[in-house]
DNA sequence: GTATCTCAGGGGTAT
DNA sequence: ACCCCTGAGATACTA
């Protein structure tokens, strides 16, 4: 079916005579078209020119499967060595007729950068000697000669591995004095703040991720778990850049700089932290048809889309005797006129011709042209190969902001040239999308009508469980089975302490009446968590903390104060749903930003461990055990690598009361993670436990979190067998 | 609250 | 150097 060139009832075909600017050759095969092994300089052996293996393999000879890390070519440690001369990988083959010696595996953007000042017109393979030719610094890096002398890091900067670093830093700290805290007055909102910048070092965190993350994936081939990884990595150090960030607001002579999606994406880029770098058609290992991005930055890093700007992502194929281009992936965003048919259909509209915004000169639209990623639009119509779409869709938390959904492979059924607003010649595009593929788009679809109208859904039970007690409703569904929900409990919003637990240390709150602000030293709250506030201007937690001191009662500052994220209530649409085997299970409808605040898990606060409440009734499967210990998620420096750890015994009963929390399940692999919070509340202790998103979780997507592991498993014998179909899986869970 | 403006930016490709 | 369906903050606008 996907074969018809749909010629007829084509819309405006025959207004445009396409033969004028396209040399459309006579169609003899309408599949995706492999072009034979000959076909290149220095044939790969029975390897396809562009990648076609399964994320499980078998790779082709001359396909690496993964890429690891390529690192500035100037330091030559013993690691980097190893891996400029790969073995296991056969280096002689080179795919896309590479002439240089170099190893197959090497990014494609490691090529294109002009060598450094000091090496002008020597290739980077006879300046560094090896054979790996990938100077993946930027150009505009500053050289050596300039890097400031840095005597309080360590001996690791002298080996250039972290130059890049050091250097986009420098250049970014430029006129900033030295030191572990500078600090400066300034004024907000009529209050004196003191502003402590801590030097924070960037390069280090970097470091950090590229080493955990080298050790973790570096064997494995890209797929879902390595996938997931990477981004969780790249989220957390754009959230801790934005952490940064934000402190040097308002502080004179200071400016700040945006775009921290662009600083993490450039720093794992110069450090090749990403996957499937070799541009392919079809499916990506790792990436999921449903899975959803926030930044086209993540795009472009796990290989799912190169241009971090442009809709059409298309690469040379090589057919007989001449290249081809053809088109790998579409992002549709809202930037030209394209029309949703329906969850299957897109009509996409060509790329150029737009009215130059400030930084174009041209200030009229002009007809599009049939070059870049129109001609391989055009091709791919008549290959017939598959293309990826992403679907840009508006961000319900954020406003401003677009979630990226990849909606799966789609095939190009055929194309015309439409008169755009302004009158100049468009090209149009209609995909239709594969059938057999899981739902994506679709959902989305599905829920923006379950918000707006009350239509009948099936296996809808009730539509608000919580009976108004939150600021959202939560849905019950059962489209499993006939039970018609969860045995009976009452709904309470948050945490309740039937007694109060006195602290040894009173603490006072503090004195931030309009609301505390990043880089304020006086804030003690600020000051218990490290110099840092916790969260992002959006809401989201930076990282995960072994304990968070959140604003309580007895500070001065707001209710909408940025330290009090888990105070709001529900900011996201859940649903309580009927799993297949699991029982019941928490999901959610809106789309949920790694680190996102989800719930609390409200309950009877009782001051012991599960562990001293063997046999108790309580301690069953509706409660929360905190003294039970965790993986650690984090993989930056210094306190973010804590496990959660309570100040107090806590064991949390949800038996007779409880909130959603309740619901979620456990898994070894989760998406969800839970965090002590202590709030400020003089000498009472207010400590809660609240969960946030460690990647970025589609909606429908069910939501878990480790329920962790007991100190110590005598007399415990309420071992439950675990059905999270992880890899990690311990098979079982308590 | 939403629409528009402004501008610093990224990788990829062509020159 | 140029292209491109960014993205965030600021400003202007509408209700």
């Amino acid at each position: 079916m996907e074969h018809s060139l749909g010629q007829d009832s084509v819309p405006g075909f025959g207004s445009f005579d396409k033969s004028r600017v396209l040399d459309v050759r006579p169609l003899r095969r309408l599949v995706p078209v492999f072009p034979s092994a000959s076909s290149f300089s220095t044939p790969p052996q029975g390897a396809a020119p562009f990648v076609c293996a399964s994320p499980a393999g078998p790779f082709p000879p001359g396909v690496s499967p993964f890429f690891p890390f390529f690192i500035s070519s100037e330091s030559q440690r013993p690691f980097e060595q190893n891996l400029q001369t790969p073995s296991g990988i056969p280096n002689e083959n080179q795919p896309f007729g590479f002439t240089n010696p170099i190893s197959n595996a090497v990014p494609i953007n490691s090529f294109r950068n002009p060598p450094p000042p000091s090496t002008a017109g020597v290739t980077p393979n006879q300046s560094t000697g090896t054979s790996n030719g990938g100077d993946s610094t930027p150009s505009r890096r500053i050289t050596r000669s300039r890097v400031q002398p840095q005597p309080q890091r360590g001996a690791a900067e002298e080996d250039g591995l972290s130059e890049s670093v050091v250097d986009a830093e420098n250049k970014r700290r430029v006129g900033r004095p030295k030191g572990k805290f500078q600090s400066q007055k300034r004024t907000r909102g009529g209050q004196d703040i003191n502003v402590a910048l801590p030097d924070v070092d960037i390069d280090a965190i970097v470091d950090n991720v590229l080493t955990t993350y080298t050790n973790t994936l570096r064997q494995t081939d890209a797929n879902k778990e390595s996938v997931g990884y990477l981004l969780m990595c790249y989220d957390l150090l754009r959230r801790k850049i934005s952490q940064i960030e934000e402190m040097k607001e308002g502080i004179p002579g200071v400016s700040r700089t945006g775009r921290s999606d662009l600083r993490a994406g450039t720093l794992f880029m110069n450090k090749g932290i990403r996957t499937n770098a070799q541009k392919r058609i079809g499916t990506v290992p790792g990436v999921e048809v449903g899975d959803i991005f926030f930044f086209r930055m993540e795009l472009c890093l796990v290989g799912l889309h190169a241009p971090t700007m442009g809709g059409i992502d298309y690469m040379g194929v090589k057919n007989s005797s001449e290249e081809e281009p053809l088109a790998l992936s579409i992002v549709s965003s809202g930037g030209y006129e394209d029309h949703i048919q329906d969850g299957n259909e897109l009509i996409y509209s060509g790329q150029g011709g737009n009215a130059g915004n400030d930084n174009r000169k041209d200030k009229e639209t002009k007809d599009q042209k049939l070059e870049r990623g129109n001609l391989a639009l055009e091709k791919s119509l008549h290959r017939g190969n598959d293309v990826r779409v992403i679907r840009g869709v508006k961000d319900v938390s954020n406003p401003t902001g677009k979630v990226y959904v990849y909606d799966g492979l789609y095939k190009i059924h055929e194309s015309w040239v439409d008169k755009g607003k302004s009158g100049a010649n468009v090209f149009k595009y209609r995909l239709v999308r594969l059938p057999g593929q899981p739902e994506a788009f679709t959902v989305w679809k599905s829920i923006e009508q379950w918000k707006e109208t009350n239509t009948t859904r099936v296996g809808l039970i009730l539509p608000d469980l919580t009976s108004g007690a939150e600021t959202f409703p939560v849905s019950l569904v059962n489209d499993v089975d006939g039970e018609k929900g969860p045995a009976h409990f009452t709904y309470i919003p948050s945490l309740k302490y039937s007694k109060p637990v006195n602290l040894t240390e009173p603490t006072a709150g503090c004195n931030c009446t309009g609301g505390c602000l990043p880089g304020n030293s006086n804030c003690t709250c600020i000051q218990k968590n490290g110099g840092y506030l916790p969260y992002t201007a959006n809401g989201l937690l930076v990282n995960q903390k072994s304990l968070l001191h959140e604003c309580g009662p007895s500070c001065k500052c707001p209710p909408n104060c940025r330290n009090r994220v888990s105070q709001g209530g529900l900011k996201i649409r859940l649903e309580v749903f009927k799993t297949k085997d699991k029982g019941w299970g928490l999901r959610s409808w809106d789309p949920i930003r790694a680190g996102a605040f989800l719930c609390e898990y409200a309950g009877e606060a009782l001051n012991v461990s599960g562990i001293e409440k063997l046999g108790d009734d309580r301690a069953d499967d509706y409660s929360f055990d905190a003294n039970r210990t965790c993986q650690p998620l984090g993989v930056l420096p210094g306190d973010s690598n804590e496990t959660p750890h309570v100040p107090f015994p806590l064991l949390i009963s949800a038996n007779t009361a409880g909130n959603v929390a309740r619901f979620m399940n456990h898994s070894c692999s989760p998406n969800v993670f839970w965090q002590p919070i202590l709030r400020e509340n003089k000498n009472e202790s207010d400590l809660h436990v609240a969960f946030y998103a460690v990647g970025h979780i589609p909606p429908m997507t069910e939501l878990t979190y480790d329920y962790g592991m007991i100190p110590y498993e005598k007399g415990y014998q309420r071992k439950k067998i675990c059905l999270c179909r992880s890899i990690k899986c311990r098979s079982f869970f308590y």
